[in-house]
DNA sequence: GGTAGAATAGACCAACCTGTCTGTTTATTT
DNA sequence: AAATAAACAGACAGGTTGGTCTATTCTACC
């Protein structure tokens, strides 16, 4: 009935593993949320761990436009920066915020070699290359280091606000990154940096 | 033989823990690795939750002995402050780093009631506590949210870590925490810091 | 040396898990 | 209306899990 029983598929998934987690949320518990037969998800996924794969690459593609998205009617991208941690904030105050899953998933699958991992590390990169964009247009210095800082704060609130469940930690993140690039509008963030 | 069973099994329980997860890491690995009969688990523990409880606690308290103690030789507060991210990038660097131990509980853990949730977000607040004791000793502005901040970038250098798995997120966190020290020593953080 | 308490091995249980298979029903297309 | 493909329900298999129980052996202490 919906655009695709696959899509159907991936977001009931997503809300369950967000919600419970990977190992304990049973094949069927997702079938009986989604409605669907044991078969087609098995037809369209081959197996738990592609679905999950697939709910971590459609859950950062997702994220990543809404943060790009809620920038866009920024002029500044020095403004743009910041504006993305208010998002991060705005995420974190909401009622069904219940962490990150990337990190949630590199905790369950500690085998850096599982696909499962490999997609939350993409994320990361993808996030870090976020901040890089945005720090070459505001023209910032060393806009490698400083965009690897950022996507390391971010991580930081992520995973902070989870345990406290408040917004704090994302409006510290943000008074953290103001600080950030106002030394980076001047001069370089360390005279010996590091390589990469 | 050793001190105690109840400890042998604790630090088997750990290393397994630490390296596989919790949910997949089966009891029998545990006796298996231990060498330990299970009956003697469960007349210590009661139940693996409890088993990973006691786990947790004592890592925390392991963990917080080690920094504490990693600082202990330096004199200015304010150069101890920074002498953790040191302990931090050593512990990434080290070959047996797989994570931080209290952010895969979480992970696993979804339910904020749950013993072991509530175990890793006791070891957060301990962590800021250290954080903040060594901000009072170097008088600077505005501690409690200071320490907080530190004890968030030091999660988002943990986390980090874990998935690029070198020692560069706690050097970048060091250097952030260098500038945000700097800053604490002359005016407050921001005019209107919220509270807690 | 006898006794009490802990530790042992290992069988056992019920529940749950992922994944497979089958036969039927529903939609879509021509 | 016929044919093709997808989705369905549900039984089933094989394996693993956490946890219990029993009967035996070890280890101290008095």
């Amino acid at each position: 009935m919906p655009p695709s029983k696959k899509q159907h598929l991936i977001s009931c998934a997503r809300r369950l593993f967000e919600s419970e987690g990977f190992h304990t949320t049973g094949i069927d518990r997702i079938l009986e949320e989604a409605g669907v037969a044991k078969m087609t998800l098995y037809n369209n996924f081959g197996s738990k761990d592609m679905l999950i794969v697939a709910v971590l690459n459609d859950t950062s593609q997702d994220m990543l436009n809404r943060l790009s998205a809620s920038v866009t009617h920024i002029n500044d991208p020095y403004e743009q920066i910041l504006g993305i941690f208010d998002a991060l904030a705005q995420w974190h105050d909401s009622d069904d915020f219940c962490g990150c899953m990337f990190q949630a998933a590199v905790a369950e699958f500690p085998d850096p070699e599982s696909e499962p991992a490999k997609a939350a590390q993409s994320h990361l990169l993808r996030l870090t290359e976020l901040f890089y964009g945005l720090c070459i247009r505001a023209e910032l210095d060393d806009a490698r280091t400083l965009s690897s800082m950022l996507a390391m704060i971010a991580s930081g609130a992520n995973c902070t606000a989870r345990q406290i469940r408040t917004d704090l930690p994302a409006k510290h993140a943000r008074q953290i990154a103001e600080i950030l690039l106002e030394r980076a509008c001047s001069r370089p963030l360390s005279s010996s940096t590091i390589a990469n």
